[in-house]
DNA sequence: TTAAACTCTGTACCCAACCCCAGAGTCAAG
DNA sequence: CTTGACTCTGGGGTTGGGTACAGAGTTTAA
């Protein structure tokens, strides 16, 4: 008779509570964004609430706060430094600030591109290629994106 | 007599022709975007167009194209077919679309949750932590299975 | 009771686009 | 002719967020 006050998984359980597979839940405890219970006999035993917290961590994936962002914000779960969590929430911003305007920078290159193909008799080189072939900016360092 | 119109480089006067390192042009090579020329004595020689086919492959990823994207239009480099080349383009400039609206849906909710925090009473919890342990919407994938 | 389904630990692999290193050979300037 | 800068091949590692076994032990429902 395990106690009646907090219920508990396995593993497997668990992972299908929170809709994940049982791999990624190990992986967590790696990353230390899991607590790894003591072994109850020769499995471990989870608590129902990790499903909350499983559940945290995959909505803040959604707003694309990367794993040690979420670290960081599952310090200050609490919520009691909220000028801390505001900072996180606000650097995540600056860097989707950063992409949007570099997705919109493409955009905008490549729909000019493709106009201009359109438009550009048969005779005349593609503008597409002919661009590829001369415009490379700086090799002042490699610029290639990497999240 | 060598001949004089096609000057030639080692692969490491190509590389800083190109602002790349050698090691790029090696794999390059491996990816198949340049050709390997025959060893001339014991190393390589590399004619200097070839700074030209690394500049267009440069720049097209500062497009945001693949490698994998990027051979595709090597292989139209000529031209020739205008709707392929322009296809490619397209698919490119959809996937920025989605990239855009997925960006711009997280900006959204996060400047929500961000001024919510800020105007909320500091007896109550902080929204942007309250809405990532609660609003976690189930993948639709991945239930029970592993595949 | 027995077989399926699960868990444990550990390691290796996936993707993209490279970077870095070792060790041996080679080339070119002084 | 020496020395130092280069080249060759071949292998490894990096980052992020996991996935995929392997092999052994354990639980549990029929």
């Amino acid at each position: 008779m395990a106690d009646a006050t907090a219920a508990s998984l396995t593993i497997g359980r668990l992972a299908r509570a929170a809709g994940v597979g049982v791999e990624t839940i190990r992986y967590y405890q790696q990353r230390a964004l899991l607590p790894v219970p003591a072994a109850a006999g020769a499995f471990r035993r989870y608590p129902v609430e990790l499903t909350a917290r499983i559940r945290f961590i995959k909505r803040a994936q959604e707003l694309g706060f990367s794993l040690d962002e979420i670290t960081e914000l599952l310090r200050l779960e609490d919520g009691a430094n909220r000028g801390a969590i505001r900072r996180i929430a606000a650097q995540r911003m600056e860097q989707i600030a950063l992409k949007l305007a570099d997705l919109r920078r493409m955009q905008q290159a490549l729909a000019h591109l493709v106009a201009r193909c359109e438009h550009t008799s048969r005779e005349l080189p593609c503008p597409i290629i002919a661009s590829l072939a001369q415009g490379y900016s700086a090799p002042a360092h490699r610029t290639t994106e990497h999240r």
